[in-house]
DNA sequence: ATGCAGATCGTCT
DNA sequence: GACGATCTGCATC
């Protein structure tokens, strides 16, 4: 059930598309939570000028350089993390944002992390989804191929897909427009409409 | 419904 | 020293 390497070293644009249902799961000892991806975007490595691996090799983006389906974690604004998953063939630095998921499992964990008891507003958003999640700096580079505390397993396909302009990139002058965000059309669970 | 300020710190120039 | 791949609460229309 837990999605193979292979499924994450084809093109990062399919990945991005295909990870959409999927099943995010995370295991800690309060308990297990799982929710299902409805919201991706693709970042494109050295000619995607949004990407933070665009100008190449860094301490932060170590991990992009090494195998596909593990986890790039990094801190933004000071108080969010952000969960992305390395794609693409082996040394190619691309990644795809998880922007948002419906949760599935663990409903009571995920409000007592968030502080909310709105199914709504649990997941719909890179940051929320990580602390709803508790993922942190420590889940840095973890596999995502292999059960542990956090891996993904196969779900189900959404009907259809929609595509969209990236969020909060505007500084991205090369590729600020292009459609590499994805979403599954119709989803109360986005991160704001598709 | 839309808009803006504030929180807060790792990373890179 | 500046700036975010964000979220929340409060203000205004």
């Amino acid at each position: 059930m837990i999605l193979p390497r292979e499924f994450y070293e084809r093109d990062t644009l399919t990945v991005a598309r295909e990870l959409l249902g999927q099943v995010l799961v995370r295991e800690t000892p309060e308990g297990t939570v799982r929710g299902s991806i409805v919201e991706t975007e693709a970042y494109l490595g050295p000619r995607d000028d949004a990407a933070h691996s665009y100008k190449g090799k860094s301490e932060r983006v170590r991990v992009q350089y090494g195998p596909a389906g593990c986890a790039y974690i990094y801190m933004i604004y000071g108080m969010h993390y952000c969960l992305n998953i390395t794609s693409g063939p082996p040394g190619v630095p691309e990644v795809v944002l998880i922007r948002a998921l419906e949760p599935l499992s663990g409903f009571e964990l995920m409000e007592k992390r968030r502080g909310t008891g709105k199914l709504l507003n649990l997941c719909s958003g890179p940051g929320k989804l990580c602390r709803a999640f508790d993922i942190g700096a420590d889940l840095y580079g973890v596999d995502l191929c292999r059960p542990g505390s956090l891996y993904l397993e196969g779900g189900n396909k959404p009907e259809s897909i929609s595509s969209s302009k990236r969020i909060g990139i505007d500084y991205a002058v090369m590729t600020r427009d292009m459609p590499w965000r994805f979403t599954a059309a119709g989803n109360k669970f986005l991160s704001r409409p598709g």
